[in-house]
DNA sequence: TTTATTTTTGACAAATTATGTCAAAATATA
DNA sequence: TATATTTTGACATAATTTGTCAAAAATAAA
């Protein structure tokens, strides 16, 4: 599975759409538009929603690949990484479950 | 299972001291640790090392508390949490395969 | 009940990190 | 070569984190 970063540009480079487009749209420097398909920064929600709208795919797609990309981002320095992963994942389903109100 | 604050507060509570002794020895004020043992506020990760090392309890256990509350708090609000959680636990196994020089 | 101790809260300040611009350098294309 | 595009790094600004302080609230002791 691609990384946020690459699935952008794919969709951006399928279009054949200069950097300078895209950023546009989004409101941005192209500056960092580059840096985020080449995973140097980290776009925003906000951007992440445009981008969707923009290329016409799934938001949750993007949205997942994005919030996966903070947490990866988060732990990888870790040796306690892949445990604390799994107890998050844990309280989270727990959480869900009682919030049915 | 306990959160890291939970955890702390039973820790000092069954020591019987005030929150202005261990604020002490983490250089901190005592109101900031009243608020991360209310989960109110985080802990850095070297206060995490440090009050370990106070209780003599085992680093890793706390530092796991930690490191799942900072992901829970970055996910809670999203729709997609549990599905990026997984992602991300994919990605840091791949890593971590990939990791042994 | 009064007094002393501890805990909690919120306003504020300082430090750190995130987000962005800009312009020059590097790369790719015509 | 000349032009268009992309990448990089220095820097500015905004937002968030981390902390102090003092007063209010809660708890325990006299």
């Amino acid at each position: 599975m691609d990384s946020l970063g690459e699935t952008i540009r794919k969709l951006r480079e399928d279009k054949e759409l200069p950097l300078r487009t895209v950023a546009a749209f989004l409101d941005i420097d192209q500056a960092i538009l580059s840096k985020i398909e080449r995973g140097h920064r980290k776009p925003t929600r906000d951007q992440v929603v445009k981008l969707a709208e923009y290329f016409k795919v799934k938001e949750n797609d993007l949205l997942v690949a994005w919030l996966s990309d903070k947490l990866v981002y988060e732990v990888e320095d870790e040796d306690m990484a892949l445990k604390a992963l799994q107890v998050a994942e844990e309280r989270v389903k727990y959480i869900t479950k009682n919030k049915k109100k």
